[in-house]
DNA sequence: GCATCGATGTAGACATTGCCGACAACGGGG
DNA sequence: CCCCGTTGTCGGCAATGTCTACATCGATGC
């Protein structure tokens, strides 16, 4: 059993895929993570990071069909696979062990 | 600003340092990942990240004062530093957000 | 038609992190 | 003295994070 854990930004890439649902296209991902974590990358870099997790066989996608309009390479929609959504719940319920009791110096959550 | 986000393992290990409160040793760290994250890693990999992160100010140091019976190098009380409580504060925030209304994917944290 | 722009994607490079085994240092007990 | 348990240090390599530069292709405006 092969326990590649994913990295810091590669769990970010799943989660805002997750969150766009039809709409993971990598561009919709990259405003999706500076949105909701303030992390702005470069392109190349989040397909760098989307090439890695398809590697691994938590991210798969499929070329958009027929959109005889948008001119520009043919986009790709990303989502993610089942081992994807494994290896999320396995972070996060480690991070959440680590987490609890820690609010007093943490804080909480600024939601 | 340099804005170096601490990997997804430095996390954990400035996370097992917090819980272990005044008991911060490396080998103890080393144990807390293993009981909390299920996380085992050797000894070297530990030394090297508490390396990076002192490197990056977000863990300190003192050697452990009189401990005349124990044998070996003198050991080492880690803690996390006030930056470094700043840092996991953004990388939970961030991560948060992302987590945000997933819970139906993802499912409840198992504790 | 041609220069350009906007939306995509690819290639190549390099820095940072994650991780290990081997070795050194030291006190205690055969 | 030799070995054991506890620490710590070193050097190296694999995985992840990130950028810049470049290639494609429709639409738009000369």
């Amino acid at each position: 059993m092969k326990t590649a854990f994913p990295g810091e930004f590669e769990q970010m890439v799943l989660l805002s895929i997750l969150q766009l649902g039809d709409d993971g296209f990598a561009l919709s991902v990259l405003r999706e993570l500076d949105r909701r974590a303030g992390r702005r990358v470069s392109r190349g870099a989040l397909y760098k990071t989307l090439e890695r997790l398809e590697e691994k066989g938590l991210v798969e996608w499929e070329v958009e069909q027929a959109t005889p309009d948008r001119g520009g390479h043919p986009r790709r929609r990303f989502s993610v696979t089942h081992e994807g959504i494994t290896a999320l719940q396995a972070s996060r319920d480690a991070l959440f062990q680590l987490w609890q009791g820690l609010e007093g110096v943490l804080g909480k959550p600024s939601s």
